[in-house]
DNA sequence: ACGTGGCCACTTTTT
DNA sequence: GTGGCCACGT
């Protein structure tokens, strides 16, 4: 039986076109990958292809690992053949090539927090408002345009009129020239000066063209216009081009996606063979039936539809929940009845949702039933104040050109460098034309420094980074990084911190250093050099979903942008609630493309379902720290009832019943006036949360102690009421609000009238909302729990309380938990319950 | 030079 | 409910 005969008809097809564009039009779960892996195969062994002239991009890291690996056991020549993402791609050419373009080749590159320091220094030195125009806006509008490969001064030429865009211009100019006298990229950057580089270096571009003889593209449906025109630069000279996607699955236009590119591409290549997939290995009937009734929604698509050999499979679960804590606790739950029942294990299963924010109320609900479970994504590990400062140390020690880096630890720990001292190095910098760093070497030729004490501090920096610099050279980085937190007594202060932070700060750090260490490891297996760049390099390209192991049979929670590409048989779908999923913004978009664009989303989520889905909805959640009232999805309603399991209202029910709130506006002012948050004498001093029945609209002027202040937005999305204490509470104005405010030509000033003084004194029991807020404040009435009592805490589980003392704020309560020993933590924000 | 308190914005998704 | 930023005070 040879390779091949387990593929259908269309699969061979795509295997066995192996010249000339071939489009491949794959549906989820329809098999892509077996065919990505068999095509390199039955291009080495059959075709005669050098491994060598292969390559095969991906958009992630985990993704390229996969596919090496699956070529290696069909044929083992994985580890030779080209499987990368487009930006380790790039960067693995540029390293070699960018001093063509007057880059140094060890040029480091910019995470988003750096891009945003960077447009900090630019808007200050034209004199930009950031008030006005944010340098998130900025930023936003300069990677659009790298994404279309619009250059500074195209930009400029394209938009004489307009003001701001006309500022940006400038700005985008400032932006490239700083990041170039960094010598840095940013991660537009890399793919965009590799095609400034193959346009500009012909011979270079040849000698990659004679190299990748055979290109395969995954998930192509996401791939940009700078990225197309690589792969198309690449592969003009063979044409052997194959491009993997699905437009259905196209959900990252917000990043630049251009699904123009998988739309278009037969009129790009007109001789292009296409090959449609449409028979799915991976979900049941019912699974599929609902993804193909949600995505018919949507003009704009290339007809098709997914079937399967599989039966019809269990139904979908619709569960409908009062509010979002009893969501989460029914997931949590569920999973656990699964696997009691021996129905599925926890590696099973996966908790989607469409916003990181979501993931908490979970994971405190897996908590508590104790199921070992994951988070990805989130805040990237990357992204860690302390995970960063000690990077821009190495980056310092590897890179003095990185500016931005040096300028972060210059003074962490605190070493009695002040800004002054820095803006004088920065000055003179900027005068002799060199880098920061190479400022700091020569500290003694800044005449504004003089010889006082400031200059022998910097002096004393600079000494130690270059001892770093010469450690380096004989020992490991494990070492380096442990002598880097040793001299500078950084752990230290993170030990100053109080118990709760300062050990997962340490934590991190450890995290980081294993890192590091599985690096050297890695490398030392392949071969490979073990160099300072190449890791911080790696660290730069990581993705959230790359360190995802599927062995650890752990639940997984994520959003459903991570979970494209993957599977499980026990599938959740959480938060499906108009506002929530689509999300109000697209809600409110006048862009009809932004509601398609999340029904692709929702139809990537559904069809990561193999055996079973579960979908979710609550009616109150509280988001932004405010509860909301949100109708079913409109996607639900998009999926035959037929096909879910519980007493399901007829579709036409959906518009009358109980999961349906008139209007979306008019949902978030049920809420009667209530008070709830810590009370005012516990930890902080934080003033009760006012919400207020908006439905008492008045425009006189602002009555009482109710301080109105003006509306943030100019469409009325939310307007702030200073409660007259000091806590400003955003609410969102009624649609009487609007309308009565079209009436008298302007914005509401003050939307409240509703007068309420709450006692200083007087504790508050939080009258929660169904339990939305369960368990928070319970500092000055009683605890709920005294010395003795068994508790449980989030993150350290049971323990016994062993004293509680009035402090000057707050409770302090001192228990011993049975895992993480005794600790002392303050009442209001321990959240201990009693057990 | 450094710590603190108040004020604000943030939450759509990420290589 | 949180983190970042600015202004101010020591």
């Amino acid at each position: 039986m040879s390779l091949y005969d387990s593929l259908n008809e269309q699969q061979k097809k795509g295997v066995f076109t192996t010249q000339g564009p071939v489009l491949i039009l794959a549906g989820a779960g329809s098999g892509k990958t077996s065919v990505l892996t068999r095509r390199i195969a039955y291009l080495i062994d059959n075709m005669g292809v050098n491994s060598w002239n292969i390559m095969a991009i991906t958009f992630t890291n985990k993704a390229a690992g996969e596919m090496k690996e699956r070529v290696d056991d069909i044929v083992g020549y994985g580890e030779s053949v080209w499987v990368a993402t487009f930006h380790s791609t790039c960067v693995r050419i540029l390293r070699r090539h960018i001093d063509r373009l007057g880059y140094d080749t060890n040029f480091t590159i910019y995470d988003t927090d750096d891009q945003k320091s960077v447009m900090k220094e630019v808007c200050k030195k034209l004199e930009i408002d950031t008030k006005q125009l944010k340098e998130k806006t900025i930023l936003g509008a300069i990677s659009s345009a790298k994404d279309e490969l619009i250059s500074p001064l195209e930009y400029e030429m394209s938009v004489m009129g307009d003001f701001t865009k006309r500022r940006i211009a400038n700005a985008y100019k400032e932006y490239q020239t700083l990041l170039k006298k960094n010598n840095a990229l940013d991660f537009d950057d890399i793919i965009v000066k590799t095609v400034e580089l193959f346009k500009s270096c012909p011979d270079v571009l040849e000698n990659y063209q004679n190299r990748f003889q055979y290109i395969m593209v995954d998930e192509y449906q996401d791939t940009n216009t700078a990225q197309f025109e690589l792969i198309r630069l690449l592969a003009s000279k063979t044409r052997n081009l194959c491009v993997v996607g699905d437009d259905d699955q196209s959900i990252y236009k917000f990043r630049g996606a251009n699904i123009r590119n998988i739309l278009d591409f037969e009129k790009v290549y007109p001789d292009a063979t296409v090959i449609k997939l449409e028979q799915n290995y991976r979900s049941t009937q019912n699974v599929l039936d609902a993804a193909n009734a949600v995505i018919r929604n949507n003009i704009g698509r290339k007809d098709k539809s997914l079937w399967t050999e599989q039966g019809a499979g269990n139904r979908l679960h619709f569960r409908p929940f009062d509010t979002a804590y009893e969501e989460a606790e029914y997931i949590a739950s569920d999973i656990k009845r699964k696997k009691r029942q021996a129905e599925s294990d926890y590696g099973q299963c996966a908790v989607l949702y469409r916003t990181n924010a979501q993931s908490r109320l979970l994971e405190e609900s897996f908590i508590r039933e104790n199921i070992p479970y994951d988070v990805v994504g989130g805040v990237n590990f990357y992204s860690r104040k302390e995970v960063k400062d000690v990077l821009a140390y190495l980056k310092t020690i590897d890179n003095g050109k990185d500016d931005l880096a040096v300028k972060r630890i210059i003074n962490v720990p605190r070493r009695g460098i002040g800004a002054a001292s820095i803006l004088r190095v920065q000055e003179y910098a900027d005068s002799m034309d060199i880098s920061f760093y190479e400022a700091l070497q020569q500290v003694d030729q800044i005449p504004t420094l003089g010889k006082g004490k400031a200059a022998d501090k910097l002096k004393d920096f600079v000494t130690m980074i270059q001892m770093f610099r010469t450690k380096l050279q004989f020992c490991s980085l494990e070492e380096l990084i442990t002598d880097v937190l040793e001299t500078t007594q950084y752990v230290q202060m993170l030990e100053e911190l109080d118990r709760e932070e300062a050990e997962e700060r340490l934590q991190n750090i450890d995290e980081l250093i294993t890192k590091v260490v599985s690096f050297e490891m890695a490398r030392e297996e392949l071969g490979e050099e073990i160099t300072l760049s190449a890791f911080l390099e790696e660290v730069a390209l990581v993705a959230d979903i790359d360190g995802v192991d599927k062995d650890d049979n752990k639940v997984l929670l994520m959003t459903i942008h991570s979970a494209k590409g993957l599977e499980f048989s026990q599938v959740y779908l959480a938060g499906m609630e108009d506002g929530v999923f689509p999300s109000y913004m697209t809600i409110t978009s006048d862009d009809p493309m932004d509601i398609e664009e999340e029904r692709r989303l929702a139809y990537v989520g559904i069809t990561r379902a193999k055996d079973d889905l579960t979908i979710s909805y609550a009616k109150a959640r509280m988001l932004r720290g405010e509860t909301q009232y949100n109708p079913v999805s409109r996607f639900v309603k998009e999926i035959p009832p037929h096909l879910m399991d519980n007493k399901l209202p007829s579709i036409r029910k959906w518009d009358q019943d109980e999961y349906e709130t008139d209007s979306y506006e008019r949902s978030h002012f049920k809420a009667k006036p209530f008070q709830t948050g810590m009370p005012q004498n516990s930890f902080g001093g934080r003033t009760p949360q006012q919400r207020v029945q908006l439905n008492d609209t008045v425009f006189d002027k602002p009555k009482n102690n109710w301080e109105a202040a003006d509306t943030r937005r100019n469409n009325w999305e939310s307007v702030s009421v200073n409660t007259g204490y000091q806590k400003t509470t955003s609410v969102t104005p009624t649609k009487q609000a609007r309308d009565l405010s079209e009436i008298i030509g302007s914005r509401p000033k003050a939307v409240v009238k509703k007068k309420e003084t709450p006692s200083a004194n007087k504790p508050y029991i939080a009258k929660s909302l169904d339990g939305l807020s369960k368990g928070v404040p319970t500092t000055s009435g009683g605890l709920g729990y005294q010395a003795g009592d068994r508790v449980r805490h989030i993150k350290y589980g049971d323990g016994t309380v062993l004293k509680i003392e009035q402090d000057t704020r707050d409770y302090k309560v001192t228990v011993a938990f049975d895992e993480a020993g005794n600790k002392i933590m303050y009442a209001a924000f321990a959240k201990l319950r009693k057990i």
